[in-house]
DNA sequence: CTATATTTGTTTACATGGAAACATTACAAA
DNA sequence: TTTGTAATGTTTCCATGTAAACAAATATAG
């Protein structure tokens, strides 16, 4: 008599449950995805997503203070220190501490960190257009859209 | 004659520049501030939205293969080990060797981890509906769906 | 003014997650 | 068979990120 071998599903056979109607769940998957993509087109060139998107804000905010980039990435300020340490030693970003409040540490792009910046600026920001796309155009547009409503950055329509 | 202080800006006068239209920066934003409310809400009970995951997926699918189970969360083998052995040692998941291949290693949960999961689910699976919306409930399932979409995860309508 | 509280950044210890190398088992080719 | 290749899980080491305690500077309450 055959024995009847239990069926070994697949990933895709899985039965994930109300984890199909869970936000948190279906925003780490998504966001997973991305970092995939990335990854697959730009590993090569040493770009990070975090890391560029650092010094993108740094680029567009000369002289931010390096509490205020932690606290619009929401990256803890510790981790915020690190990051910033490693951009001084590449010689990427300076440190300075201002006079009205010597507490704090404001930010700038160096020569070199501008070069770099510049140098992979369209790489960076094009990439997702040349990935394959998983969703039409209309609904990219209103993803983004109702993503920027979700975290409340609304602030116009800068470029 | 006065000094013109350089004007101190604060996080959300913070110019993000084309971060505002990239798909993985607000995928990421959004992702935090699903994780920071459900910690809000839920950290008292110890309970973590991955690890919640994983030991939903068990109970939706007993038997499961533990790199079926990684592949369908997309978290790495060696972590799924790592966070296995965490149940084990809890005492909510059990793990078999099948017969029809030795490398593999079927999950179960153990009664504890059922009525671990069984106690938990509403106040899990109902967070969400708790925190104050960001997003009207229409723009909200419009969401949900274009998120499945770009993940891949349409297969019908699961309850 | 002085005492207290808050803000800012840093440090240290820890948690989470991945990369690469490995052992074991299964499969495929000859 | 036997030899090589692929799949599965584990281990070790490293990268990324947080929590808590701290030091210095500033703001606030009396």
């Amino acid at each position: 008599m055959d024995q009847v071998i239990a069926p070994v599903i697949t990933a895709d056979q899985v039965d994930v449950g109300p984890l199909h109607g869970n936000l948190g769940f279906l925003l780490r998957m998504a966001q997973l995805q991305v970092y995939e993509d990335f990854y697959a087109d730009l590993g090569e060139y040493g770009l990070k997503p975090g890391e560029f998107s650092v010094l993108t804000l740094i680029y567009k905010n000369p002289h931010i203070r390096q509490g205020v980039l932690a606290r619009r990435l929401m990256i803890k300020r510790a981790h915020m220190t690190k990051l910033i340490r490693v951009f001084e030693d590449r010689g990427h970003v300076s440190r300075t501490i201002p006079d009205e409040d010597r507490r704090a540490v404001e930010l700038e792009l160096t020569a070199d960190g501008l070069k770099f910046v510049e140098t992979n600026w369209d790489r960076f920001y094009d990439h997702e257009k040349a990935q394959t796309p998983r969703l039409t155009p209309a609904e990219e547009k209103q993803m983004l859209g109702l993503l920027r409503k979700f975290v409340d950055l609304e602030q116009g329509d800068a470029q």
